[in-house]
RNA sequence: GGAAGGGUGGCUGAGUGGUUGAAAGCGGCGGCCUCGAAAGCCGUUGAAGGUGCAUGCCUUCCGCGAGUUCGAAUCUCGCCCCUUCCGCCA
């Protein structure tokens, strides 16, 4: 959520920076919606102070035993103005929440201009794709060979696009997972946390997935309660309405989830593989920062996402999104893209993102500087580190050889019993 | 699911119709003391919004929402959450 008052002072602004996203919205529906808010406030406000002036001459008056029956008589007439004035209020004011709720985030001033994905910048490349001597298969051709994944019988349990691991599989996923929670805990300083996978219409309100993308998310059919599409909302909202102390900032969290999306609107794509699944695992990383150190957190956040790559010896790149590509919610975001042999793609393995105090406001979430008066909004960001099934379908392909069997890169080898190959 | 109790400021915790934004304590900040610190003492210390160039003024906020009243933290009703006990259960 923007903050009113820039919005107010800063409107054409604001609809440049929302045309960048390639997006419009109806700014002067705000405008008016603001000035009668304003204007109605301003006459309650004056009511009540009326109100409250008499009632203590009321007082005085009864105490003094006289009679009040007119001032009483009155109040009684004001207090039933000041009623209607607050129905017209509250529609007004929901009128001007449900606008400023739907208002994306504004690009950050360093964020390049474009229309959509294919103009992302690549910012950097690392590590060089292996030379296969023979034509490398689809991780879900492996996955069938080896017998470590199965979507077939998936479909039975639930339907299409969901994982079901065997044997080896499984440990692998599970060894990942393991893997990169102890990398982020032990040498980045992320505090682990394991958090509830479904959360309540606030939680989904206050980091941007509500109210505009209720499409994208599994609802529970007897409660107002959704599956999370990612650790970053049960995450975040820990600290929702909370003023945090200075000193404790950046918070650093990192938590393993079950991630579920519906998927809505990519049927037919990608359909095969681990790649878009409406169940999948992520390790995700949250921070909670001061406004002055937001993007050395971001650089940081990203190069703890990369590092995990780095271990485990997978080529990637670095994409930072361009205006027309960012999420609803970011001021700025790199997205790391690992590369996957069978297409000869790089495919989207994290997302790190800066979301400034946009998240924090409309979660509440705010620290006190010391000595000084008053509360800040913090910022926070968050970035996958990684992908599970993403990251296991890339170590599938990148490591496979020319008999179909995997061999496992070094940095996993203890956390798979000793395991050094997955073979046939 | 049944029964009881409870949700008050950064925290603990008083407060049952009229200077109560709210006692007290803790914490924070400033000062005195000290070579310095601790202890002690004194003072100070909530947030959001509206308005104005501004010192400021005003409004709201005691879980949430309605109601009673001239006036509600305080009375009534509904809802949410927490704690304890019982039942059921991984």
């Amino acid at each position: 959520m923007l903050e009113i008052k820039f919005l107010r002072q800063n409107l054409s602004d604001v609809q440049k920076a929302l045309k960048a996203r390639g997006q419009s919205a109806d700014l002067h529906a705000f405008q008016k919606c603001d000035e009668d808010r304003r204007m109605i406030l301003q006459e309650i406000e004056a009511l009540r102070h009326q109100r409250n002036v008499v009632s203590d001459q009321i007082a005085e008056m009864k105490k003094a035993g006289e009679n009040a029956d007119i001032l009483v008589a009155e109040m009684r007439d004001v207090s039933i103005r000041i009623k209607e004035l607050d129905k017209d209020l509250t529609l007004k004011q929901e009128q001007l929440d449900e606008i400023l709720l739907g208002l994306p985030n504004l690009p950050h001033s360093t964020v390049p201009m474009g229309k959509d994905e294919s103009e992302n910048p690549v910012i950097k490349t690392v590590g060089d794709p292996a030379q296969f001597g023979f034509d490398p298969k689809a991780h879900w051709e492996l996955g069938q060979m080896l017998g470590i994944l199965d979507f077939e019988r998936a479909a039975k349990i639930t339907g299409s696009r969901f994982p079901l691991y065997f044997g080896a599989g499984a440990k692998l996923e599970r060894a990942l997972i393991n893997f990169m929670l102890d990398i982020h805990t032990t040498s980045h300083g992320y505090t682990e946390t394991l958090p509830p996978f479904i959360v309540n219409r606030q939680s989904m309100t206050h980091t941007g997935q509500l109210p505009k993308f209720e499409e994208d998310l599994f609802k529970l059919s007897n409660w107002d309660y959704f599956l999370i599409p990612t650790a970053e909302v049960p995450v975040t909202n820990i600290h929702q309405g909370e003023i945090l102390d200075e000193d404790k900032l950046p918070l650093c969290y990192t938590a393993y989830t079950p991630c579920f999306r519906s998927e809505a609107g990519s049927y037919g794509k990608d359909t095969r593989g681990l790649i878009r699944q409406h169940q999948f695992n992520k390790v995700e990383l949250v921070k909670f920062t001061t406004p002055e150190t937001s993007y050395d957190e971001l650089e940081t956040l990203l190069a703890d996402a990369e590092s995990i790559l780095q271990k485990l010896q997978l080529p990637y790149q670095v994409v930072e999104l361009c205006t027309g590509d960012l999420g609803f919610s970011a001021a700025k975001t790199y997205d790391i893209e690992v590369w996957m042999p069978a297409q000869g793609v790089y495919r989207e393995i994290s997302s790190c993102s800066n979301f400034e105090d946009f998240q924090a406001r409309r979660a509440n979430i705010r620290f006190k500087r010391k000595g000084k008066k008053g509360t800040e909004l913090v910022h926070t960001l968050n970035g996958s580190g990684l992908a599970v099934g993403r990251t296991l379908a890339a170590l599938l392909e990148n490591f496979q050889q020319s008999d179909g069997a995997v061999v496992i890169p070094d940095a996993l080898v203890s956390y798979l019993g000793g395991m050094e190959k997955i073979a046939p």
